[in-house]
RNA sequence: GGAGAGCUGGCAGAGUGGUCGAUUGCGGCAGUCUUGAAAACUGUUGACUGUAACAGGUCCGGGGGUUCGAAUCCCUCGCUCUCCGCCA
């Protein structure tokens, strides 16, 4: 959520980078100010006229001690009147107070001066390009076949115990998704990361703090019985640790990793891009998190953007990372880098991870603040970014590493999974 | 699932209708003393909103109600603990 102060300083501002991020409806920016005008206003009025009840009533709790009952009693008279005064002035200040909050969540997050311009992912900036493409041998398959042939993900049982986009992992396939978890997990554990299993299952507040509501609603599974969400990744969970906390600034950078299964919905998603593996409603992925101090948040991000690169390196798979557009960000991102493996057998890139800085878009919801060296209060920044999401890391190192001598793992991995050949 | 107890400031823990935003202790911060530290002593120490600065307002798990007035009474939701039941 942005900051009201922020919004008011330069509404212009505001509008023009909404505008770059393709938000359309910049009129709410104006219908945010007119509505804290009214709420100023009314908030001023209730204050003063309850100021006045405050006072009177200490007054008729002295008369009463005094045994002065009839004092009292016209007091109370003249108090009932004022409250009476005060209670449409209440009504209109809760109302407008609401309407604010929920305009105000509608605003996506502003862009930073680095986002490109562009409206769309063909707009993105190719920052780095690494590794090499492999020239496939001969009859070389897609994932999808690969899997098939060698039973170590099967996706029609998962349709039969579930449905579709819940794939089955078997044998060998179970194991490296075990392997590839712990090889994540220590390496980012190695980087001075904390290592938490969160609940897979968030209440409203949760997701509200991270953003996944109102935004993302029908992107999530939901359990109304009991009001919890699926988490669609670790970062809503593991961010709202500290949510409504105050930190100490001794304590920052905090630096936090998580595995979880996530659960998305993917509503409205269909044709190739859903073929095996690319997108799935069920899937792993470990997570890094950070919250920092303002200043240091660009170099954060920085420093996790080649986090994630080494760990790709290590993994000997072609990726490239971009910079995206401000059409083509996340609703809560200020800066988003985008990693993609090449898929060989498909011939086309696949998004692994995102890394992204929130500023205090995230921090402003959840309130996770520090007290800086002169005592001020300040909303931390948030990061987070995917180190990594499993599926489509297993397509491509299926694909990329397929010889006839079967599937050849990197060696970084090979001493997770005990042998280098899958 | 059933029965009961509880939820107060960073922590512990008073407060059961009227100067209570809240006694006190611990912790934190500043000072005195000390070569330095510890101990002791003194002072200070919540957040939000609002103001040029004061003032004022809000917050005692969340929401609602009763009352002139609620941390205190009532309702409701959430959570914690104890006992019983069920169970990996």
């Amino acid at each position: 959520m942005l900051q009201l102060h922020v919004i008011r300083q330069d509404p212009t501002g505001v509008k023009e980078k909404l505008t770059r991020k393709n938000f359309k409806d910049t009129d709410l920016v104006d219908k945010i100010l007119t509505l804290d005008d009214e709420r100023k206003k009314l908030q001023l009025d209730f204050d003063s006229n309850q100021a006045r009840v405050n006072a009177f009533s200490k007054e008729i709790g002295q008369l009463m001690g005094k045994g002065e009952t009839e004092a009292a009693t016209l007091k109370k008279q003249e108090v009932a009147a004022l409250n009476a005064m005060l209670k449409p002035i209440t009504e209109r200040l809760t109302e407008t107070e609401k309407q604010l909050q929920e305009e105000l969540v509608r605003l996506p997050n502003l862009p930073s001066d680095k986002v490109p311009a562009g409206k769309t992912p063909a707009d993105n900036v190719v920052v780095r390009e690494g590794g090499t493409i492999p020239v496939l041998p001969e009859g070389a398959l897609p994932h999808w076949e690969l899997i098939k042939k060698m039973d170590i993900i099967n996706f029609e049982i998962g349709a039969k115990l579930t449905g579709s986009g819940f794939p089955l992992y078997k044998g060998k396939g179970a194991k490296l998704q075990r392997s590839l978890i712990q090889y994540f997990l220590d390496y980012n554990i190695a980087a001075g990361y904390m290592e938490y299993l969160p609940p897979f299952m968030v209440n409203e507040a949760s997701a509200y703090g991270t953003g996944q509501l109102p935004d993302k609603e029908g992107q999530m599974y939901h359990m109304p019985a009991d009001k919890f969400y699926m988490i669609p990744t670790a970062e809503v969970p593991v961010t709202n640790i500290y949510r409504d906390e105050i930190v100490k600034q001794a304590e920052l950078p905090i630096k936090m990793t998580a595995y979880t299964p996530c659960f998305r919905r993917e509503a409205g998603s269909f044709g190739a891009d859903v073929r095996g593996l690319n997108r799935v409603h069920q899937f792993d992925k470990v997570e890094i998190i950070q919250l920092v101090q303002p200043d240091t948040s660009y170099d954060v991000l920085e420093e996790m953007v080649l986090h994630v690169e080494k760990l790709l390196n290590q993994l000997g798979l072609p990726y490239r990372i971009l910079k995206l557009c401000g059409g083509d960000m996340g609703f809560t991102s200020a800066l988003t880098y985008d990693f993609e493996v090449f898929s060989a057998a498909q011939g086309k890139w696949l998004e692994v991870s995102s890394v992204s800085n929130f500023e205090a878009y995230q921090t402003n919801r959840m309130k996770i603040r520090f007290k800086d060296e002169k005592g001020k209060m300040q909303l931390v920044h948030s990061l987070n970014g995917s180190s990594l999401a499993l599926p489509r890391i297993v397509a491509s190192l299926l694909e990329n590493n397929q010889t006839a001598e079967g599937v050849r793992l990197p060696e970084a991995l090979a001493r997770y999974y005990g042998r280098n050949v899958l």
